[in-house]
DNA sequence: GAAACGATTTGATCTAAATCATAATCCGTG
DNA sequence: CACGGATTATGATTTAGATCAAATCGTTTC
């Protein structure tokens, strides 16, 4: 049995404390509740060991070893997996308060790539220690669980919208979801600048890039949205939601 | 905090010990490491409460309060949501070794229908003492961990599939992929019995039902597999690989 | 064993989105 | 600021897979 040694539990404590802290942070900033500029505050005082990652740069690429996961504290990321033949296939996009890097932990190698797709400041909590320290702490542990089952049934959404959703429900629902993402991380619900270009949105959506520029002109003829190059402004989100249809 | 009480942690010790038990067994059946038949007697003899859950039957619906997650011990599942409009997408084929159910811990609630498509074995597990028997079991907590993070790996890959693959794609991937499982499972990786209908295979993969049907057709002209029915016969499994190309 | 129903195969169209093609526009950089 | 590469918009054409339709095969039921 690889128990953890009691040697191993008396590290550096302030070390721990750190870890701790960020963490009750990032259960605020994790769960799927609301959260104010003091919360934001509290990470921003606590987390862990901070970084910062420019525009275009690798947080981590698929195949480097796993040895901790990020909360993004600002700023936005794509996770992407590349093939032998030069395809890209974007698995998602994340932004503040996201915890990337989950995906790892069976095998102990990252298995995409996570780019900044604008400067970014994460927080990398190493995750022997986080599992550590999750023995001891029981919010802590179950946080842990609900983060990762929020992931699974996320992704699992993901697949019914490729699976079953045309273009124009496709594009519907990912600025419907960015929207209230914004939204519950204080910005604004209804006017938003994509991070990506129109092809990392295409691969994400399961479409071409042409066509993601096409709906897109053609929601702003129909005066559902605004389109100003990235700039998003959502006009009609019920008529949005009613493009859904009997689709969640 | 609810932190767990020390009142708790008394509680039934056989209890205790009988998913301590299972969860080992799971631990060798869960990881994607190859198992023999020693291990199934132990599940077999050590499992929690076991059940059985007939053809076309339900193991748990959607919004049904979650309180347990299930190790199949011995027959098929799908998972699947239902729409409004009546349209049902299948999210997941489940088979023996496999733990259904982690995607309701962030809710509590179940977010999808679990349906036996074959007469099965389910091991019910009751969450939260999985919980708290994992704080005080490195090991266990470990798995935990790893089999959600492996789901949410898994997942990223049917996501590929979905947003990338074509159709022919699609079923080869799904066909080798199936293979591996039964495979890994001590069965046939050659020769196996399909448990779901076109539709639901359909559902699955994103492609209706005439596809699926006029691809395997067009498989086996080709001689890369043997169709009759439901029995599936991979006869050139190099073959179906390639077709899968650069795609992983 | 006949009837009834569901599942599957196969064919004939149709269509949404891909592909191909060309501008127009944006943006980083020397 | 002018250049060149990336990004976006939009039109014309093609195509993979959906849809519509019908026949066949299987299996459950009475």
């Amino acid at each position: 049995m690889n128990m953890t040694e009691p040697i191993q539990k008396e590290r550096n404590v302030l070390n721990q404390l750190k870890v701790v802290c960020s963490l009750c942070s990032l259960r605020e900033l994790c769960l799927p509740i609301g959260f104010g500029p003091d919360e934001l505050q509290q990470l921003d005082a606590l987390a862990g060991s901070k970084r910062l990652v420019r525009r275009g740069e690798h947080l981590y690429r698929t195949g480097s070893e796993f040895t901790a996961i990020y909360a993004i504290r600002g700023g936005f990321f794509k996770t992407s997996v590349l093939h032998d033949d030069g395809r890209e296939h974007v698995t998602g996009f994340h932004m503040m308060g996201d915890i990337m890097g989950l995906d790892a932990i069976s095998t102990e190698a990252h298995v995409c790539d996570a780019v900044a797709l604008e400067t970014s400041e994460i927080c990398e909590i190493p995750f022997e220690k986080l599992s550590d320290l999750s023995m001891i702490m029981p919010v802590l542990h179950q946080n842990l669980h609900k983060i990762m089952s929020r992931e699974i049934a996320f992704d699992h959404e993901i697949m019914l919208m490729l699976g079953k959703m045309r273009a124009e429900e496709r594009l519907a629902a990912f600025l419907l979801n960015l929207s209230q993402r914004f939204s519950a991380r204080g910005y604004s619900a209804a006017s938003f600048q994509l991070r990506m270009t129109r092809e990392e949105l295409g691969s994400y959506l399961g479409l071409k890039l042409e066509t993601v520029s096409r709906i897109f002109s053609r929601f702003q003829e129909e005066g559902l949205i605004g389109v100003q190059k990235k700039l998003i402004e959502l006009k009609d989100t019920d008529g949005l939601k009613r493009l859904l249809g009997g689709l969640a």
